[in-house]
RNA sequence: GCCGGUGUGGCGGAACUGGCAGACGCAGCGGAUUCAAAAUCCGCCGCCCCCUAAAGGCUUGCAGGUUCGAUUCCUGUCACCGGCACCA
């Protein structure tokens, strides 16, 4: 299958078009492009204020996401997403712009740290080992990334800032009545100034001027964004590390089989709820898919209903839930709470030995088991609550399909109308109320009816609620509960605090040291980057209480408060203290380094606010302002961000999610301009494979597989069919390209126009090398067209064909469109059909006859540019327009250099126009294109085969759309 | 179960705002060139009926509807893919 020539072709035809061909011409190129520093090549973009910044331009940001470099290199849907960015930025480039397109690489987690620790090597040489492996695979395909600006997220003078931005999280608050984080100093000032009474330990409440530093302190942490929290998270003391849910199987880890415990631990966590709303509204202003602002919305999950409390018998604490439902409040016949809840453990100390055991099997039980099994289980408290409506008293019981995690913990059940609270009744013989009719779903006591309608049975001695609708019912359900002052409106989120702690060594330790006494105490930003202590044995520890790996750095964890770097004014200098052992995330690199590439080597901000302002912050389309504006003004400015930002949509919802959440943060405090981080976002599709599937559709790896005719395959070793199918690439299957080989054997050009003519970029897509050959083909073609295959020299018509100039118009006007739209696939079909219109018949002898003229070679080059960069240099340089230095604005052809199409050219002077009868095509009418309606309709009534088809049948109606077409209706 | 997406020739796909279905590529078939082959150039190429051709009929998952006209809009339905999943 290679594309590679023979020997004697390569003789008589020395300047062939070849795989060998190609190569050569790709690695001269990217030679010659080289930076004299042999970091990279290609366009390095100056920021303001620096040399060969060019402010008349405007602007265009263009971002991949953060690739993580594994040890296995690219896969071929790596160079997918990043064929369609730097086509854009070519283009945009050619078109004036000054663009920002950088790459970088997101170094810390998990996969590097479990390879690590397989394979006996440190993370930080696998880790660096790969990003080489990467950045040389990235620059063999051509991408013009401005390499200036590279990084990685392990590099200390990039995580020093991840430290940063943390800090600024932990020293700041959200203010419900202003809706934004600010500095926790003005809440201390505030209280200060006011003497709030705040609560103590103890459930007491006390002057802020009466409160110790501690009680004060304590106070304080309870507001901060980035805060120290309590989660149930699974601990597999054996592991020494916190899994995941799905890595927990029936109580035992994934991986080994060792027991896993359901255990609250105490984590740094982020206060990510409180920004839930805006996080929210500000969906609508991004330029995003539907699908993912979709994911988005229902991640966040908002929803709102009722907070009630009910009066529990002999507790002077009441018991609050959550409810969407108030207006069902006179047929809650029973309540649950989780097996984690407060009250459990109050009834449990009773000594209530069948409700112990039952909380014991139900903390331990993964969530994985819950789904697994929906049977509801629970058992009684012993407590019981009133229901305030009713005044009847009714039981408490604990399940575990309520849900710690969720609203209060606790529910009120209305069996009648939910499907769950009805199974949990039928299951423990609990009583069931009719409270809702709806319309249509009559209520028989074999099924819960959920849904809207009127109240009925709701009428009691303080509240009567009976034949209200039900948003009516909720409104004075929620009116009644206020003025008793036992409840009140309230909005509820899916969404919760992020647990932002690992038990791992392989990410950026937190600038945060506790005193002897357990208080934590911040390091001084003068003091950063806190850099991880290098650690020979790494693997985690054995342990039932959680010991991450740090902890063993003994030297580094046991420090005193003056060299931690502790500000003398909160702890003197000779404390002795000891560091946090927990690592953030790999979510906590990849949060804000958008920002970082606007001036990546800033030693003094984390983002310098001229470059941020100049790369992140522009005017609406339409507004009628240009330039940089100076502040954001929702009137005039857009939301914001990146330009594009092109990535996979398995990071829809978390990454994205994240990300805008530390950019709110960072707004909020006047770190950055604007409020959302990517103004518009794109989703590449998957790039999948072929794979075989036997009749019980258990899969065949493809090297077994055997084909015996066309499109029929039969498993090699048994004979049995098999069927072809779409599939994930896998190891496994044996259906993985790698893209190395693809470029050895067709060129980096034409791979690049394969994944962009395979289809939408949008869509997942199956990975078929037989169809290569196709745009190899497009490329000898086009080649062959301007170029003598012996000699070099360039072959121009000495005439332009009228007829090529307005087909190179039309593909001028349509790549430039289809660019725009990032539909690649049509954009390259357009060029192969201005080339094959081009090209000359064999027997055309005369060079100079058909084919192009220099100058509309040149035009076609510049287009074909972004899409095969070398191939259109090698072609420009032969015809003497492209630069070909390392500085030049572009590298290769020049920036501004797109061509001009005339849009005269773009329309026809006469139309072919089908003319349907009874909507079937009966004939074809060629007329002026400026011909107007009744002059189409004179000559299709007068078509000799229009005459024929309607057969003397009277005509009842003439449909003429000019220019499209004629339908003429007996 | 809920939400979302996608279904077009042998294959990947194209089609503006409801207006000629199948651009372009792959595969296949035929021809030119060649001693021959490769490569190249030219042409054919949805399905059915048919010896062939003309003519005709059918066709955008399936069944309906709206319309002069539907791949496009609406209703129902099936299949596949993705996400969420006891969220009160």
């Amino acid at each position: 299958m290679s594309a590679a020539s023979t020997a004697a072709e390569t003789n008589e035809l020395p300047h062939r078009y070849t795989a060998a061909y190609a190569n050569a011409v790709e690695e001269r190129w990217q030679r010659s492009l080289a930076w004299p520093d042999g970091k990279g090549y290609g366009h390095r973009q100056p920021n303001p204020g620096e040399p060969g910044f060019d402010a008349s331009r405007p602007k265009f940001y263009c971002l991949d996401m953060f690739p993580y470099p594994s040890g296995a290199g690219l896969h071929v849907g790596h160079p997918e997403g990043y064929t369609a960015t730097d086509i854009i930025c070519r283009y945009k480039k050619l078109k004036g712009f000054n663009v920002l397109h950088p790459m970088g690489w997101d170094a810390f987690g998990l996969p590097a740290e479990q390879y690590a620790i397989a394979t006996g090597v440190h993370p930080e040489v696998t880790t660096k080992k790969a990003i080489d492996n990467f950045r040389r695979q990235l620059q063999r395909f051509g991408f013009m990334y401005d390499w200036s600006r590279e990084f990685a997220t392990i590099d200390p003078d990039y995580y020093r800032w991840t430290q940063w931005i943390w800090l600024k999280a932990y020293e700041s608050w959200f203010d419900p009545s202003a809706r934004k984080a600010r500095p926790i100093a003005e809440l201390e000032a505030r209280l200060a100034r006011e003497d709030a009474a705040i609560a103590v330990a103890g459930g007491a409440s006390r002057k802020w001027s009466a409160c110790t530093k501690r009680e004060r302190q304590a106070h304080l942490d309870g507001f901060r964004l980035a805060y120290l929290g309590t989660q149930t998270v699974n601990w597999c003391p054996k592991l020494g590390t916190v899994l995941a849910n799905e890595e927990v199987i029936d109580g035992r880890s994934e991986r080994g089989g060792f027991p896993v415990l359901r255990m609250p631990l105490k984590q740094w966590m982020f206060r990510i709820t409180a920004y839930a709303d805006r996080l929210l509204e500000d969906l609508a202003l991004v330029d995003w898919p539907e699908m993912t602002r979709t994911l988005q919305t229902e991640w966040i999950g908002r929803s709102e209903g009722a907070e009630i409390r009910f009066a529990v018998d002999g507790d002077a604490e009441p018991l609050t839930v959550f409810t969407t439902r108030p207006d069902t409040l006179f047929g809650a016949t029973y309540m649950v709470v989780a097996p984690e809840h407060a009250l459990v453990a109050k009834a449990a100390a009773r000594g209530n030995a069948e409700l112990a055991k039952y909380v014991a099997w139900a903390k331990n039980r993964s969530d994985i088991d819950r789904q697994a099994s929906k049977e509801k289980t629970g058992c009684a408290t012993g407590l019981h609550a009133v229901n305030p409506a009713t005044g009847a008293r009714i039981p408490i019981w604990t399940a575990d399909y309520v849900l710690m995690g969720y609203g209060t913990g606790a529910i009120m059940a209305v069996p009648a109308h939910d499907e769950r609270d009805f199974e949990f009744a039928k299951a423990f013989a609990l009583p069931i109320v009719q409270v809702v009719e709806i319309e249509g779903m009559p209520f028989t006591g074999e099924a819960a009816t959920a849904g809207e309608g009127r109240a009925v049975n709701s009428a009691g001695a303080h509240i009567s609620i009976d034949g209200l609708a039900t948003a009516d019912a909720k409104k004075a359900v929620i009116a009644w509960l206020e003025k008793q002052g036992i409840g009140a409106l309230r909005v509820n989120y899916r969404l919760r605090d992020w647990l932002f702690s690992r038990q791992r060594y392989w990410g950026e330790p937190f600038p945060i040291v506790y005193d002897a006494d357990g208080n934590h105490h911040p390091v001084a930003p003068s003091h950063l980057p806190l850099v991880l202590p290098p650690l020979a044995d790494y693997s985690p520890v054995e342990s039932d209480t959680p010991q991450p790996p740090l902890a063993k750095a003994r030297d580094w964890t046991h420090t005193t408060a003056g060299a931690a770097g502790v500000d003398p004014s909160v702890l003197p200098p000779a404390t002795p203290v000891v560091r946090e052992t927990n690592t953030m995330p790999g979510w906590a690199g990849s949060c804000w380094y958008y920002l970082r590439y606007c001036s990546p080597k800033d030693a003094s901000h984390f983002v310098s606010p001229e470059a941020e302002r100049y790369w992140m912050l522009s005017h609406r389309a339409g507004s009628g302002k240009s330039g940089v504006p100076v502040h954001y003004d929702p009137a005039t400015c857009h939301t914001g961000g990146v330009d594009l930002y092109v990535g996979g949509s398995e990071h829809a919802v978390l990454h994205c999610l994240y990300a805008r959440f530390w950019h709110k943060m960072l707004f909020d405090l006047g770190h950055v301009s604007t409020p959302e981080p990517f103004g518009r976002l794109f989703h590449q599709g998957m790039i999948t494979s072929y794979a075989f599937q036997r009749a019980d559709r258990s899969l065949v790896p493809t090297d077994q597989v055997t084909e015996v005719a066309e499109g029929e395959f039969v498993e090699t070793a048994t004979g049995q069919k098999v069927a072809q199918i779409v599939a994930k690439m896998s190891k496994s299957l044996k259906n993985v390209i790698n893209p190395d080989d693809v470029i050895a054997d067709y060129g980096a050009d034409t791979f690049r126009l394969y994944e962009m003519y395979m289809g939408p970029l949008e869509a997942s897509k199956p990975w078929n090398t037989r169809d290569i050959v196709g745009v190899f083909r497009f490329l000898q073609r086009a080649w062959r067209l301007a170029v003598d295959e012996r000699t070099g020299e360039v072959l121009a018509a000495a005439q332009p064909d009228p007829k090529i100039e307005k087909l190179l118009h039309r593909t001028i006007h349509k790549v430039a469109e289809d660019i725009e739209k990032l539909s690649f696939n049509t954009a390259i079909a357009a060029m192969i059909e201005l080339v094959n219109a081009a090209t000359r018949p064999q027997s055309m002898t005369d060079p100079t006859q058909g084919g192009m003229t220099r100058d509309q070679l040149g035009r076609f080059a510049r287009i074909l540019w972004p899409f095969a960069p070398h191939f259109a240099d090698e072609l420009g340089a032969r015809l003497g327009i492209t630069r070909g230095t390392a500085d030049g604005p572009c590298g290769g052809i020049y920036a501004g250099s797109w061509p001009e199409h005339d849009p005269a050219m773009l329309v026809d002077d006469e139309v072919e126009m089908p003319v349907q009868i009874q909507g079937k095509i009966k004939a074809r009418l060629m007329v002026p294109a400026k011909a107007d309606a009744a002059a189409v309709e004179a000559l299709a009534l007068a078509h000799a085969d229009v005459v024929a088809a309607i057969a003397g049948r009277p005509v009842r109606k003439v449909v003429v759309v000019p220019g499209r077409m004629v339908n003429i209706v007996v």
